[in-house]
DNA sequence: TATAGTCCTTCCAGTGACTGGAAGGTCAAG
DNA sequence: CTTGACCTTCCAGTCACTGGAAGGACTATA
């Protein structure tokens, strides 16, 4: 398979793959012709990183999944405990963006957003505290 | 005052301060000695950054809104309509974290974690669908 | 066979918002 | 007169791509 056909079926952009290859995630064989040419496991380890970025595993742990996922003795104690902690940083970021929600929502309500100039959400962030 | 000092003061690093200065967002007089000497201004409109910043509005959002801040005939619906479009994106990213977040939870919770290699959270990456 | 159009290649640079570090100037205290 | 804290500029790196230029390869059609 071309890149472009791999791109289609893993639903990643082929600059992408080019990218995921320079930086060793994935290691496609070359026809004679220079062109990248990917197997059906090629493009199984593509669909699984770009799931694995679905989920917002950085780059980084991608790698570390994937080598888990093919590592024959691998304990699922690892791969859980990746994900566990990763799981634990989404509910840290979905706290902050809660917060930054409830603060912003209030000014929000605050401002008649009218013609005129007086604002408390520049108020807002203006005052301290 | 010094950058140091309005770093403190602003809870901003001092580099943080440099590389604002270095896109416009603060214009700092100099001394004699060539240190950036800053005023209560400066320091209000730093501290005003780091708020706007705080509650995720982007850099360009940041410049727009001081520009705002400082235009005495400004109009509240102006601000009011950026800070609401912040609000959207805001929701949108909640929302995407937590589907990630139900998904990769429900694989979470059916691997046992132990010395075993079998593990659904790689063969839920690893699955189509 | 010429040509047009699509695909592929590499390489370089830019994104956002900093952050780290090197190399060196300035200032206050002891 | 030296030590140490502070300041300066400049360059490079982060993360995960993304855009674009310049050029080679392949396919279909006139």
């Amino acid at each position: 398979m071309n890149i472009g056909q791999v791109a289609e079926r893993a639903g990643i952009p082929a600059k992408t793959i080019r990218y995921y290859e320079d930086i060793g995630l994935v290691r496609p064989q070359r026809s004679e012709n220079g062109y990248r040419a990917f197997s059906e496991q090629d493009l199984h380890k593509l669909a699984f990183l770009a799931r694995a970025r679905a989920l917002g595993f950085t780059i980084e742990d991608c790698r570390t999944l994937l080598g888990l996922y093919e590592d024959e003795a691998r304990e699922s104690a690892d791969v859980k405990a990746l994900a566990t902690e990763h799981l634990a940083q989404i509910e840290e970021k979905i706290a902050q963006l809660r917060e930054m929600h409830a603060t912003l929502a209030r000014l929000v309500e605050a401002c008649h957003g009218d013609h005129r100039p007086d604002c408390p959400i520049l108020q807002g962030l203006a005052e301290e505290g």
